[in-house]
DNA sequence: CGTGCGCTTGATAGAAATCAATGTCAGTGG
DNA sequence: CCACTGACATTGATTTCTATCAAGCGCACG
């Protein structure tokens, strides 16, 4: 586990400590709209930051809530047993917030896999909840960021439910292009940092439609696919059939 | 609108002018957990009760959030619009709470739909934010729900995506038991309130194959169906259908 | 008594899964 | 340096499940 990082993003090995008010996810995380006060009290109560090496769980099914997890630089995975196997539920970055099907049981419902070496924020939850009656901002934000959880896995239900998989694909491409862009990295162009066995988990497909169907967006002229490099040539019409506007399927 | 209520239960009529401490969802509600003192003060805060009549909307994708709902008495269907029409997300019964997917965006991303008339608990959200700083254990309360909401949705995800047909349907139909044995009715004998195209929707399939499904069950002697009336004969196997222990179409 | 809605049932088509083979690349060890 | 291995990915052939298309039934309602 000491081992040098493979793929680590340039500074990873410092960014353990970093405060709240320098963290370049700030405008994404949990303490957005504390005031600098409250910045100060939130980061006290970070006691530790904590690196998970790729391939490594953060939190596994079963495993008693102790902490909610900002995602301050990476990327993860998180996936729900099911009875036939694990499905992904969701691929997380930089600025959200991991843990929160736990709160309701206090045991984790699913598990967090680290997709590339990264660094989260401890956020022990019962500190949480105490500095509530405390911030009181705090927990109106905390509210907030499960009902986008809520809205996330409703939209998630939605394309499970009636796309198709050409469908499914373009909304994950674009969704994929839409949250690198929130961060300032280019919407269209990108590595993936998740297997296809990942994504058609995830999608509610199998590994080999994911293959078919990246061969027919290249072949349409809509993407460029090498290994997990992806580019959007033509994120309008993708859009569009991520929206059901353009038609499925012109195998031209 | 004032016309006398079709197929509504016993004592619906009266049910507006109940106090929380008396109701018949107490236990599932927003307030467990809250003292008697509290209690009280939490039913000052509802305002209002609201009959809603079958078939009418509660909220409406796209208007502002103002009240979350606690169902008194009743059943709702959530919809929600999609690329290819509305999907149904839920059905919900006396004791849950309705709107929460608008908290992030104050704006109701779904419809509530009343499957038969109905008596909600206005929750004016305004005045909950307000009142979580006297009583914190409101708030954590509201968290849990909240994290319940998204556990449930994961599992609907998890259902849509990795499950065939016959699967989903026997989740569904275990779960609709499950629903009622909480609230002291028989778990295997009970009125469906939802039309079979909601239970299609829901489950992600064609009204077609639910019908054919529900035949299926039938001559496989899982159940009995006589319209809206079902009974689960076996509801051990169903079970196991649902786990994905039992094999899946085993037509005899 | 017709009309419409909700539901059932049958025939057929189509999308994606499954099965199977092959290819590519990184890492490992001879 | 090169063969070997295993994870990951692509591609093709076939099967299977569910959607789609189509027809008809039963019941509530005007």
């Amino acid at each position: 586990m000491n081992a040098p990082i493979p793929h680590a993003l340039p500074g990873a090995a410092r960014m353990t400590d970093v405060h709240c008010a320098e963290c370049s996810a700030y405008q994404l995380c949990l303490p957005i709209g504390l005031d600098a006060l409250n910045g100060v009290r939130f980061d006290d109560l970070i006691g530790q930051r904590r690196r998970v090496t790729k391939g490594a769980s953060l939190y596994r099914a079963g495993q008693p809530l102790r902490n909610l997890y900002a995602v301050r630089c990476g990327y993860f995975k998180t996936r729900r047993p099911g009875p036939a196997g694990e499905q992904v539920t969701g691929f997380e970055m930089a600025g959200q917030l991991l843990g929160m099907e736990a709160i309701s049981s206090g045991v984790h419902q699913s598990e967090a896999v680290a997709l590339e070496d990264s660094v989260v924020c401890n956020i022990p939850f019962s500190a949480l909840e105490t500095l509530f009656e405390e911030v009181p901002v705090l927990q109106r934000r905390l509210c907030r960021l499960m009902s986008m959880e809520i809205d996330r896995e409703q939209h998630l239900a939605l394309l499970l439910g009636q796309m198709r998989a050409e469908q499914r694909l373009a909304v994950f491409l674009v969704e994929i292009g839409c949250a690198y862009a929130m961060r300032g990295y280019s919407p269209t162009q990108f590595q993936l940092r998740m297997s296809r066995e990942d994504i058609g988990s995830y999608l509610g497909l199998t590994i080999e439609s994911i293959s078919r169907l990246l061969a027919r967006f290249t072949k349409l002229g809509l993407i460029t696919v090498d290994k997990r490099a992806v580019v959007l040539h033509d994120p309008i019409r993708l859009a569009a059939m991520a929206n059901g506007i353009a038609p499925c399927s012109p195998l031209a």
